[in-house]
DNA sequence: AATACACCTTGACTTATATCAAGATTCCAA
DNA sequence: TTGGAATCTTGATATAAGTCAAGGTGTATT
C-alpha cells in the first residue's frame, strides 16, 4: 500500500509544493477503498471536500428520470474529481461511481481552501486544472450537438490512439456499453456503427482491441463527413 | 462613457479588491467597441489575455464545417469570457462574437496572472467563477444528451422566468434563431415546438414576449415528460 | 410610404437514432 | 466444466428532429 504523500506527489495538481506542504495535505487526506460499481457520491449531495483517484477508475455521470445515463468523464490515477462544489456552492452537480475496485483519497474542503489561500502556486495549478476541464467540456458539447455518432466515435478512437501512442491500434479501457454512454448514445447504436465501420474497412474490432485500418479516414470522418452506406 | 474602474468594481470577479488594486487593473485594461456581429476572437487563435463585457451582449460558440453553430454561452455586462487560455494553454477553444453593439475590456494575461498570484482573494473569486461555468456546462451536456428539444426549451423558459423574477411572463433576450442554437437545434424545429406548446396552452408567444400559462406544466416537461401530440 | 432585408413560420419529406425484442457471445464463479 | 449473468449484436419498427423549399411578418432605412 503506497503512502498517501507518494500519491499526492505524482498528482499534477500538487506539482511544485514543498515536502512539508505535501505532508500537511497527507495528514488531512482520508483514504478509502470502493469496490466495483460502488457509488462515491450522488448528484445533489452535500459536499464538504473533493476526491483524488489513487488507484482504479471512476466515472462521473448524469442520469435522466428514465435511467438513461450520460457519462461526463472517466478518471484514473492522479485525477481529482468533485472539486466544483469546493469553490461554488456545496452540492455535487453529478454522480460518481467506481468502475473497478478503486482506492480514493478524500480531501476536506476547509483544510484545502486554507492551503490554496496560502499558496499561490497551488491556486495556479487548480486554475489550470479547472480550465482544462472547461476545455474538455467545450469539446464534448461540440461533439454532442454538431456531430453524429459515427463522427464522435471516430473522434474518440483518434483521441485514444494519440493517448496510447499507437497510430494503428487501440485498446478500449472501458466496456462498449460505457463507451456508448460517454458518446451520448446507446449500446445498440454503437454496435451497429462498429459493424458499419468494419464493413468499410475503417477499423477491425476484436473485443476491446480495435485496429485502425484507415487512420486518415477516421480523422476525416471525425471532422467532417458522414459515414457512407 | 463610464470609467473603467467603475465597470471593474461591479464585476463579481473583482469583488473584495482594494481601490488601489482596481486602479492597477484599470491601468492595464484595454477598452474597445465592437459593432453588431463583429468577431472578437476565433477558435484556435493565439490568446494573450481575456475579456470582460462592459456593455452589450456576446455569444461564445462552436461551428461545424458545414456552418451549423452551437452556442455555448451568452454573456452580458460584468461577465468575463475567454479566460480559459489564460490558465491552460494559449489558444481559444471557441469563437466569440458581439451580438449587439458592445463595449469590451481586454485584460492582458501577464498582468492578470501577476495580480492573481499576489492576491488570494482574487484567485478564490476566479476559482469560483470557473467552477460556476463547469456547473453550467454539466447542465448543458445533460440537456443536450438526455432531453428532447421541448424539455430543453421548457428548462430554458423556467430558468428565464426565475432570472427575470416573473413567474408567468418572460422576455427573450436573444433572437429565436440564436435561441435555437443555444438549445442545440435549428430555427424550424424551435418554431414548431413553440407552436405545439401554444396549442397545448402551456405558453402564449407574442414575438419576444412569452406568457407562461402553465408554469408547473413547463417544470414537469423540463424534468421528465414528453410533449403530448 | 415604399422597399429591402432579416427573421420567423409552415409544409412535405428524409434520415439518424432510439426503442423493443430476440439471440449470440463472453466472462466468471460455483 | 458448466450454468448463469452480463454484455454485445442484429433485426424490425417508431419517432424526433433535420433538410429543403416557399411564403409570411416585421422592422429598419432611405
Amino acid at each position: 500500500m503506497k503512502k498517501i504523500s507518494r500519491i499526492l506527489s505524482i498528482t499534477p495538481l500538487f506539482k511544485g509544493l514543498s515536502e512539508q506542504q505535501l505532508d500537511e495535505i497527507s495528514a488531512i487526506a482520508i483514504d478509502r477503498l470502493y469496490h466495483r460499481s460502488e457509488s462515491i457520491f450522488m448528484e445533489g449531495e452535500e459536499a464538504d471536500g473533493f476526491y483524488i483517484v489513487a488507484d482504479g477508475q471512476v466515472k462521473i455521470f448524469k442520469t435522466s428520470l428514465d435511467g438513461k445515463e450520460q457519462i461526463l468523464h472517466i478518471y484514473g490515477p492522479g485525477n481529482p474529481f468533485g472539486e466544483v462544489p469546493v469553490f461554488s456552492g456545496s452540492r455535487f452537480p453529478a454522480n460518481a461511481q467506481a468502475l473497478v475496485e478503486s482506492r480514493i483519497l478524500f480531501l476536506p474542503r476547509n483544510a484545502f481552501v486554507r492551503l490554496i489561500t496560502a499558496n499561490p502556486s497551488l491556486s495556479m495549478n487548480m486554475l489550470g486544472e479547472l480550465s482544462m476541464r472547461l476545455r474538455q467540456f467545450t469539446i464534448q458539447i461540440e461533439n454532442l450537438s454538431l456531430k453524429e455518432v459515427p463522427s464522435r466515435l471516430a473522434s474518440y478512437l483518434t483521441y485514444l490512439s494519440r493517448e496510447q501512442e499507437n497510430p494503428d491500434r487501440v485498446t478500449l479501457d472501458i466496456s462498449k456499453g460505457q463507451l456508448a454512454s460517454l458518446l451520448g448514445t446507446i449500446p445498440e447504436t454503437l454496435s451497429r456503427i462498429f459493424a458499419k465501420m468494419s464493413a468499410q474497412h475503417l477499423i477491425r474490432v476484436d473485443g476491446k482491441e480495435i485496429r485502425l485500418l484507415d487512420p486518415q479516414g477516421l480523422e476525416d470522418l471525425s471532422t467532417a463527413g458522414k459515414l457512407a452506406e
